[in-house]
DNA sequence: CGGTGTGAAGTGTTTCACAGCT
DNA sequence: AGCTGTGAAACACTTCACACCG
């Protein structure tokens, strides 16, 4: 999932838990899917099965918002869709700004799933000033200068970063100092930000990584190759083994570390950028 | 946090705890700032700081994969980069594909942090016939009715979708049956797949959302507005309270139901589409 | 009956706090 | 003296299983 951060410590939002609230968008949508072939009535099964969960936690996640289902029956889905919407805030209308309009801002601005979802993009934003007026998504693209002003104009609130890493901290500091107070996060970096600024990270390259490392257990769960070998000397070390070793066909020899290591090759490598 | 699932119900990754495995990509990039930097060791609070979480979790974290610190020390640098690396599959090359070269492929396609760690885009593939041959990132793009033998003349086995929602199971199918085994998908819709597929899923609007729900509930706080009387009146409903009502100042009439609640109205909506 | 709503049990994750090594 | 590595406690989330109700 994207990964989240910085959200309030305690003070859990009154009382619903926060793996609920990251599966209420998935429900309306599913839901939202429904209404449009205008299916009147859904079983938690149903439902589960539409969103992609089991319907023990759906119903578990529905009993948060309140008692809204009729025993026997099932949901009302027009009664359930309107409620999620309201619980998320999707009733009221969000404006947004998207500062850096690279390919992914671009992506962004063009993206349907927000619009449609009371969510509205206030302005697109771009540090480079030959992108000024450029219309993306049929909007002009506005200067960096113009940030401050965009936000107190439009009583924004929440922000989309997708500028390249090295800016981005730059750009949560003003945005922040300007009054917003949650942000999406697509430079890979992590943002330091003030209490009560909510920020929420999606990275590209993190997805990967994580699929990566089930990949390759896959690889080496029958094949019979290094990575078999790597995990059975992994394995006779449960606990408290003798520090190096289990590193198995390592370059580097199983004490030495500290250098060599050579690994970093491809290329130049470097914390990523984002498209620009 | 970009959001997973169809990971492998139990059989967790030898001893490896997902929450854990999730976070090892941060790790990764902070060390890997150091290791530019040629700072030679770090505490497990100051790369704790730099990777955004706290240092208990990021030493137990490491526990997992070894003893690779010093006490009194801290960790070396180089080494945990490599030990990490090597955990996550990532001393290896993994070719990808990304189908759906919309605005948000190609950003992918350019997307730096890729080839930086390992992946090396092997194909950009796309249904639209016209698209086929153009360059993007400086790659032509290929024809869906070559997706198959891409995959099997690289022996790919990572799949990117970022086509719009209504190609995206279809699409996924033609992978899986072509031998892909993990797929990131950025497509608005439930995917299924046979088991020993992994899917993730990165959905822009989700994440959107939520910071809407946190972002309501700040808004609810202590300002005194509707918010507040909606927050109130689900209070007064503890458990059992008549199905309706809490709906606040909605749009439907309390009781009422099964139609109504307007909501849907701003545009055309749909389950949402991606860029294209 | 059929399906929701929910206590209670089970599982996973985070945090604490400190023993033990360098 | 300082910092890692880790049991044990606390917390969060999921799953079970069944009472209850329409």
């Amino acid at each position: 999932m994207a990964t989240g951060r910085t959200h309030r410590p305690a003070t859990r939002s009154r009382g619903i838990p926060e793996a609920t609230v990251a599966r209420l968008p998935l429900y309306l949508r599913a839901l939202t899917a429904l209404s449009e072939r205008s299916v009147p009535t859904v079983s938690s099964e149903e439902l589960a099965a539409a969103a992609g969960v089991n319907s023990a936690k759906l119903r578990k996640d529905f009993s948060y918002l309140g008692s809204y289902g009729t025993r026997g029956v099932g949901y009302d889905v027009e009664y359930l869709v309107y409620q999620i919407s309201r619980e998320l805030g999707l009733t009221q209308d969000w404006p947004v700004v998207i500062v850096g309009i690279g390919n992914l801002g671009a992506a962004l601005a063009n993206y349907g799933g927000f619009a449609s979802r009371g969510f509205r993009v206030a302005a697109l934003i771009d540090a480079d000033p030959n992108m000024a007026g450029t219309p993306v998504a049929g909007m002009p693209v506005q200067h960096t200068d113009e940030l401050e002003k965009i936000i107190e104009d439009n009583g924004v609130s929440i922000g989309v970063i997708s500028t390249p890493a090295g800016a981005a901290q730059q750009v949560c500091d003003r945005l922040v100092a300007a009054g917003i107070t949650s942000i999406l996060n697509f430079a890979p970096t992590v943002l330091s930000v003030p209490d009560g600024v909510d920020v929420r990270k999606v990275d590209l390259s993190i997805e990967l990584q994580i699929l990566a490392f089930h990949e390759q257990r896959k690889a080496g769960e029958e094949a019979g190759a290094e990575a078999v070998a790597a995990d059975a000397a992994a394995e006779a070390a449960p606990t408290d083994a003798p520090v190096a070793e289990s590193a198995a066909e390592a370059p580097a020899a199983p004490a030495v570390r500290a250098e060599t290591t050579d690994r970093k090759g491809p290329d130049g490598d470097v914390p990523a950028v984002m498209p620009a």
